[in-house]
DNA sequence: GCTCTGCGGTTTTTT
DNA sequence: ACCGCAGAGC
């Protein structure tokens, strides 16, 4: 350990050694704070603390089990499994599992996504007969979440006139009947949304001292990660837990903190040293990633916002390079730049796929790039947006999963009583609601009991509805000695889903099949993992536990060297040598929606701060002057925060008239106009001139695949068809699509991610 | 009850 | 530009 310790830098070593009492680290960007944290841990348990006594808790699960995986590897024993690592969510949802009774929820309870905790709202909407344009299911629930985050229960805001108030001014009087009817329907679904699991959390401290006591004595030692992004409800469970050893130890930077949106509250890090005495505070200020050139920029940068801790990052790393800026007519130009700028940075620099990144703010502008990359064969993967999991053909298989565990989750239920279509009808199901809140009971109860109630529904339909119920009873039971894919492999086939998908020919049903097929294959990795895992069994429920808590950034690809592409909130805590921040025009970053108060555009500009210091060596700032939004061409001028970095560290590449997608690097800029000159010189954004853009590009016949040189005119076999001629190609990313007439079959439509496809000729 | 079509909201970020 | 949903017609 002693040898180890010599890895670190003074100022690093003091918050390391520093093991008992409350204590604070304030972290510059790239100054090291998870090494800090993963040393930390590997040396308390080094000095004999048990491994079961220390709770990390971290921003994402990646990050948990990196660090779990670091800390095994600096100690010789094989204690760190035993560690409480996660994120606040995993970390608490074990715990309420364990103490699911206390609260009058089930082991197995469900925990609602976003989607199904707005499909609730949204139905509680309708059934309470309140005017859509008024009560929006979305803003709703940002309001209900919001509350609960800080700590806002229904009794809670009954009691609280300024709210009650508030709500009436807001013409939404209605809005805490539809929190209540929200709660108690969760609960009695046996389900929890993202939000419970840490409210519950803070019921069972607070209601339960015993409970309380429990986790004090059991968590000796707590550590909390980028602590400037927990909100008031993470923060009273951090200081419950933490209360009778205080040994607390929080890591963190205000100039990071970009998640005020979700409740994220910056004053917990800004007001540490006031929540408990005696803080030691230690500061990290040497950055290790970036270039002289990139920390003062970005230093430049943040000075402009008022609410900061007194820090200055600094660096012992080379001067490097100026930040590049361009600016593009088009969206579609900013596209082609960035990807001939990553080709001839492959080239000139000997960098691989893996060392860049296309950092923007919001999902829908990764498509220009995913084009552009397309074209030029570069290999990318895009992170987050709707997820996997998010789909609506996986959905519906976990719901059947989460049917079969929880036979009360409402939102599963609806999910499946009809898909596939069984003629069980909205009609009937709206009769079963109102049924079922009248008796009090879950609609799976009085499905189960139907023959026995008087309900107005036909024989026929109540027969159908009993089929279903005997369908999900012999799930039930065979899943008490099956595995999980073993019983997601029965839900496929006997329910009916594979049949139904494989009856339709669009090629989006194709794709679906496809999905379902890539989970299933999921669903058995899992349970292989599973089997090495002690006290895991690989069951429906742990793999549905995984599945709801899991982010997209979690999942790794076995093929890793490729460019990455996401937004600026994912890229928190990575770095990359060459860095793209594009879209840099107001209203889109800063966002129009944070333009009007100080604090949220302080919160855009940290965001932007956030995004230059994942850069290593190289960062590149573009925008475009007119880009397509909502489906038209927009006129946009340049992002402030351009302006707001000192000019001396940054490169102008080019003006207007440039050829803009030929690499610009050694581009002369010495001698263009600065960069405030043509700031306000307007431009009139002429749509690009077709024929300049190589328009033979886009036809089909020229595009090439990553993987399958496949162009119109190639003969190809596949397994089921035949032989069959390419004659036509369309669609993007990983919907590519190939129109095949093949001998004996007709024309068909295949996606390429998906039909194994064999080039003859 | 099912299927098709047209309309409306979407694009701020996510556990 | 795209997706999901509501309403109309079958």
């Amino acid at each position: 350990m002693n040898n180890l310790l010599n890895n670190l830098n003074k100022s690093q070593l003091e918050p390391t050694l520093q093991t008992d009492g409350p204590m604070i680290v304030i972290a510059g960007a790239g100054s090291g704070k998870t090494r800090v944290l993963t040393y930390k841990i590997a040396y308390l348990m080094s000095k004999g603390v048990d491994a079961f006594n220390i709770l990390a808790l971290t921003f994402t699960n990646k990050a948990a089990k990196e660090m779990k995986e670091r800390i095994s590897s600096m100690l010789e024993d094989n204690e760190s499994k035993n560690l409480w690592i996660g994120t606040f969510h995993s970390v608490f949802a074990k715990i309420l599992r364990i103490e699911a009774d206390k609260l009058g929820y089930p082991t197995n309870f469900t925990i609602y996504d976003t989607q199904d905790s707005q499909r609730l709202v949204s139905s509680i909407i309708t059934e309470l007969n309140l005017d859509k344009e008024i009560y929006k299911y979305k803003q709703i629930y940002s309001r209900i979440s919001s509350y609960k985050n800080n700590l806002i229960t229904v009794k809670a805001y009954n009691s609280n006139n300024e709210l009650i108030e508030a709500d009436r001014q807001a013409r939404r009087p209605k809005l805490i009947d539809i929190y209540t009817e929200y709660v108690s329907r969760c609960f009695k679904s046996g389900a929890m949304d993202f939000d419970d699991l840490l409210l519950k959390t803070n019921e069972l401290l607070s209601r339960f001292p015993e409970v309380l006591s429990k986790y004090q004595n059991m968590f000796k030692y707590v550590l909390v990660d980028e602590y400037q992004d927990t909100n008031h409800s993470q923060y009273l469970i951090v200081k419950a837990l933490s209360d009778k050893f205080q040994n607390i130890c929080v890591v963190g930077d205000d100039a990071q903190s970009i998640y005020g949106f979700r409740g994220a509250n910056i004053n917990n890090i800004l007001n540490f040293q006031k929540d408990y005495d005696d803080v030691k505070t230690f500061k990290l200020e040497q950055n290790y990633r970036s270039t002289k050139n990139i920390v003062k920029a970005a230093n430049s940068l943040i000075e402009k916002n008022q609410k900061r801790l007194d820090k200055v990052v600094w660096t012992d790393n080379s001067e490097g390079n100026k930040i590049k800026v361009n600016r593009l007519l088009t969206d579609g130009d900013e596209g082609r730049f960035v990807a001939s700028s990553i080709f001839e940075n492959k080239n000139s620099k000997q960098l691989q796929n893996k060392d860049f990144a296309i950092l923007y703010r919001t999902n829908a502008q990764s498509r220009s790039f995913e084009d552009s990359l397309r074209k030029r064969n570069i290999p990318y993967r895009v992170y987050g947006g709707l997820s996997f999991y998010q789909r609506k053909e996986i959905k519906d298989v976990l719901a059947y999963l989460r049917l079969i565990i929880n036979e009360n989750d409402e939102e599963a239920f609806k999910r499946v009583i009809n898909f596939p279509a069984r003629g069980i009808g909205q009609t009937t199901i709206n009769k079963l609601l109102v049924e079922a809140n009248n008796l009090n009971i879950s609609l799976y109860d009085l499905c189960k009991r139907s023959q026995d109630l008087q309900l107005n529904i036909s024989s026929g339909i109540k027969l159908k509805i009993i089929n279903f119920i005997n369908l999900i009873e012999s799930f039930k039971i065979s899943a008490k000695n099956k595995n999980a894919f073993d019983i997601a492999n029965d839900v496929v086939n006997e329910t009916g889903i594979i049949k139904t998908y494989s009856s339709l020919t669009s090629i989006e049903d194709q794709a679906k099949i496809q999905n379902i097929e890539e989970m299933l294959n999921g669903i058995k990795d899992f349970v292989e993992v599973q089997r090495e895992v002690p006290e895991s069994t690989g069951s429906i429920s742990e793999f549905l536990e995984d599945v709801a808590l899991a982010t997209d950034l979690d999942k790794d690809d076995q093929d890793t060297n490729k460019v990455a592409l996401m937004t600026i909130h994912l890229a928190k805590g990575l770095e990359f040598p060459v860095v793209y921040i594009v879209g840099l025009e107001e209203n889109l970053f800063p966002s129009a929606m944070n333009l009007n108060s100080r604090n949220d555009l302080e919160e855009e500009r940290r965001l932007f701060y956030v995004a230059l210091t994942r850069a290593e060596k190289e960062a590149y700032l573009s925008y475009a002057l007119s880009r397509y939004r909502w489906g038209k061409l927009t006129d946009s001028e340049p992002s402030r925060f351009i302006e707001e970095i000192n000019e001396e560290y940054l490169e102008i590449l080019t003006s207007v008239n440039e050829n803009k997608f030929k690499p610009l690097i050694h581009s002369k800029s010495s001698n263009e106009p600065s960069f405030n000159k043509l700031r306000f010189k307007k431009v009139t954004p002429k749509p690009s001139p077709v024929g300049n853009f190589k328009k033979v590009q886009r036809s089909p016949a020229n595009i090439n695949l990553f993987d399958n040189k496949l162009t119109v005119g190639n003969i190809v076999e596949h397994i089921r068809f035949g032989k069959g001629e390419v004659v036509n190609i369309e669609g993007r990313a990983a919907d590519i699509k190939a129109e095949i007439n093949f001998e004996n079959g007709g024309v068909k439509k295949l996606l390429l991610r998906f039909a194994k496809l064999k080039i003859i000729a």
